[in-house]
DNA sequence: GTGAAATTCTAGCACCGCTAGACCTTCTGT
DNA sequence: ACAGAAGGTCTAGCGGTGCTAGAATTTCAC
């Protein structure tokens, strides 16, 4: 048994390892660095070893998505918790959500640009997504006011963000004025139904 | 001179065969389907023609984006004319954007989530595009309230749209609830600052 | 009609994601 | 201890991409 469970784990830490690759590339060089033949140079191993791992690029690119929705869940769940009352932790949760989409911009295109084909608003979604929609809630939930329906409000003050986030990013919206477009959206969405 | 003029016709008309050949196909097949060989035999010509009419690829789909500004400036100046009152008229003009978007993904796609070389919130922008973003700021400024910055507001606002749209589109957002999270987005901003 | 100029085409480059089949290593049964 | 089976990894290659150099063709000016 122990061979073969070492067997498992040299292949799971290689799992990681491409993973790890992937995203550190990506980072550093945009996706379109991100070649199954550049990817296979920086694991020191060949093309074909990514395919015994993975099905294709998609799916490398959705499980360095799945790692994106776990650090983004806990970097808003240490924004909410440091602050208090309604419209501060809005405020907190959207510019924890927006500094990391500014931060790990590769990241978040695997999470929420890329047509990478995770399921979303279904039970069926990676933990780590529904953690991060959950904490989103959270924050919108004080704020709904007289709506009756925090999720979708939720879903809404979500597209506000991520519309902010994804035309900033492709210069379509000046950087400078983005913390001024937060808080307009933020009063927008804190001032009650 | 009646010869070169011709000639100078017949390469706008061939030019904008390209154009519309590109829109058709990436309308129908997505902007996938639009290959450069693809493309040229559309249009019945050889690869290299695209070249001496576009940079590359690129600037074909920006040309094609122009169109698209044009288009939906006039959806939305429309739509506006259609209605009285502020609320009214924030609701069609947002209705007439994610309208817009919904139905031609692939026009939106090119205009507003490729990264194409285009100027944006300058004065170089295109003309339609500057008229796009004009018709959402008459929109936006009666219900701005005392924010006193209505193309921050404007900006915002339409962050909120193309958001919904593109989640939406991606997956991530159900189909279904689109109506309600328009008009969760609409009723945010047009309840006054 | 003929040489010059402009235009269009053929052919090919370097790269992409992905995979079949050869090769080598490791384990198993006698 | 060793032959054969099983598993893993590699080399080499497929069909595709955007793009371009240089040949071939057409059109022009004289």
């Amino acid at each position: 048994m122990t061979i073969r469970t070492r067997r498992e784990r040299e292949r799971a830490e290689r799992e990681q390892l491409i993973i790890t690759a992937a995203r550190e590339l990506a980072e550093a060089e945009g996706w379109d660095a991100v070649t199954t033949r550049r990817l296979a140079a920086e694991i020191e191993y060949s093309q074909p070893v990514l395919y015994s791992h993975f099905k294709g690029k998609d799916a490398i690119m959705a499980a360095v998505a799945v790692e994106g929705f776990a650090e983004l869940a806990a970097g808003l769940r240490e924004a909410r918790a440091a602050v208090t009352g309604p419209r501060e932790t809005l405020a907190a949760v959207g510019g924890a959500y927006t500094a990391f989409a500014r931060r790990r911009p590769a990241l978040y295109d695997a999470m929420f640009t890329h047509h990478v084909g995770l399921p979303f608003a279904t039970p069926e979604a990676p933990a780590a997504l529904r953690e991060a929609f959950g904490e989103l809630l959270r924050a919108v939930e004080p704020v709904a006011g007289a709506d009756g329906a925090p999720d979708l409000l939720t879903e809404t003050y979500w597209a506000g963000l991520h519309g902010l986030v994804t035309l900033m990013r492709s210069g379509r919206l000046p950087e400078e004025a983005h913390e001024r477009r937060l808080a307009l959206l933020n009063a927008r969405f804190a001032g009650g139904g």
